[in-house]
DNA sequence: ACGGGATGCGGGAACGTTCCCGCAAAACAG
DNA sequence: CTGTTTTGCGGGAACGTTCCCGCATCCCGT
């Protein structure tokens, strides 16, 4: 069945040893005259052979695999995470294998157990459930992708959210906005956080007065953003802005809008966060304020590589990536 | 450093040899004495042993991984199709690794490469170039993504493009239209060509004029489709319904429509194909033919699984899931 | 001419499994 | 009670690499 050639037959056929072949496997930094490198190239083309990265692995304790732990790959947000991390680990040799973990604790427990399993070189992970010292208990390099101070001791990087929801706060209020609602999804382990604390630190640079009822929380879809927005429409004096903590909240948000027959930007501005693909379909197309999703997923390849490396600070580094606001078609001045 | 426990290990503690640990690992099929099973499992437990896939992989030539090769998954139609394949593989215990081809042929040659040398046990491919000759040389299951022919000797499976775009066309029709433009994609290895195949037979059905000019290829992307639209727009005699072969192309012709001051769906109808995402955003929202992207993954994985289990027939199978009208807000009878 | 450090290469032992073979004890048939 | 089959388990050889160690050969300075 399976007689592909094996090292050995290489050497053999080269007239070397097995070790030579390694050698010259290996490449730079293993000293073989050029001439018997030239004789191993040779029968290692006659031959057709590729070495066996599983034999490989086993012996090196490395199997050049990243695993990538996202909740869900179908959720717009990830592809283009999972695509910089890609491109970034290719060039040295690593391939990503993905998991979905849903949310589901078991699920990703399962999935670290076919990490360890499955040896791979390093996790990242936007994490559900696990915690600090679940990941430490891995001893592999490993990226978690996100915000907050619960990994202190892992490399963390994320958009800087808090600072992306003042700003966008800022955009409206410079644009005249006063009444200003929010609507932000239910905590799933506590990340929707940042933007609230977004939202005080806009409140406290402007000494707003707090109103609790323009602060709508709701489920992270775009029913939520729908409902959500039912709620503020609703309110006796209802906000001539809003800022919706991702952008399929805002989507949803916007039809409500668009049904109650309010006419956009002119009687209701709308911000979103992130910047899917589906941001820009939208009637107006959704101004939002942009998370580098590529780059996240850059950077996190780029701390992995480098403690793959072994060339990485002991301690844990955060890197949050700066928002970007796109303007596009759902702001405006607020009606006189 | 890495002194992870063993079989060995294990198999001291309980006293056992490590052929027995080996077996009660194995499970089912294997037979060993409930006593001696109870053992070996306490000492697993007490040690925090866990099996080192590699070593197994080494011995038995199963790597228990699959390769998924398509040309990028920040595409809105991947990652469907990405979880479908997963969630359906992950029962069986294999893992997915992920790979970008960018319709590059070395990129996706390179794939390959990696597929062998990493003994991955499967490979589903949305192929950019490779032949069926260069997949039958790779000797694992394999299924092929997509339609047509060309992989006479693998399991094909995609979506039935020439019917769903007749039906689409008839849909059209049934509405009054019978000046239809049709919007289709530069051929990238011709899979393109069902969708004008679909357009051909629904010509003949209704015995149509054919008119070469209400035929527009255009580069696969959003300003492809405006381009396309824009083209559309400027005959003579313009066509009051338009077909695009893909729903970012639609929603490209779309964005002209609008620009150009015409009025969906009363002045224009548009119907798009695949139901991605996005394609409920715009407005108002599309109309479309959908795939069936997660059952797409579904079924490939159904067929990798199957072969890898032995139990498949010899020649190639295909499936040609059907795809489903949604009919949204960009369609409607033609105007008076 | 001779000792000593490079340099090039081979031999064999790992790495942690699984699988084949064989042996003892237990179960069973006559 | 004997002879044969079944059952449970151990020993050791693979799987295809890499890595350590050691042995020649060659070059160079004195």
């Amino acid at each position: 069945m399976s007689n592909r050639p094996t090292i050995i037959d290489v050497a053999e056929r080269a007239g070397v040893s097995k070790s030579t072949v390694s050698r010259v496997l290996q490449g730079a930094g293993e000293r073989v005259s050029a001439e018997t490198q030239a004789l191993v190239w040779q029968a290692i083309r006659e031959l057709g052979y590729e070495r066996n990265a599983v034999a490989s692995s086993l012996r090196t304790e490395r199997t050049f695999m990243v695993m990538l732990v996202t909740p869900d790959i179908t959720n717009p947000f990830w592809p283009e995470v999972a695509r910089g991390l890609q491109d970034t680990v290719e060039p040295a040799h690593y391939s990503v294998v993905l998991a979905n973990s849903d949310w589901d604790v078991e699920r990703e427990k399962h999935f670290l157990q076919t990490l360890r399993r499955n040896r791979f070189d390093a996790l990242v992970i936007n994490p559900t459930a696990v915690s600090n010292a679940d990941l430490l208990a891995l001893h592999i390099p490993t990226v978690v992708l996100g915000v907050g101070n619960s990994f202190p001791d892992f490399d963390v990087v994320g958009s800087d959210s808090r600072r992306g929801a003042l700003e966008a706060f800022n955009y409206l209020y410079v644009l005249g906005h006063r009444r200003i609602g929010c609507i932000w999804g239910q905590h799933r382990a506590g990340w929707a956080q940042s933007r609230l604390d977004g939202y005080l630190d806009f409140q406290r640079q402007h000494s707003l007065p707090h109103d609790e009822r323009l602060l709508v929380e709701a489920p992270f879809d775009r029913a939520g953003g729908h409902w959500a927005m039912r709620q503020l429409l609703a309110l006796p004096e209802r906000p001539t802005a809003v800022f919706a903590a991702n952008d399929i909240l805002a989507i949803g948000a916007l039809e409500a809008a668009r049904e109650a027959g309010l006419n956009l930007p002119g009687d209701l501005s709308i911000i979103g966060m992130d910047d899917i693909y589906a941001a820009a379909m939208t009637t107006p197309p959704l101004t939002t304020m942009a998370k580098s999703k590529y780059e996240t997923g850059r950077w996190a390849a780029q701390y992995v590589l480098e403690r793959l490396a072994g060339q990485a600070p002991e301690s844990g580094r955060r890197r949050a990536l700066p928002c970007q606001l796109v303007v596009r078609g759902t702001t405006a001045p607020p009606a006189a």
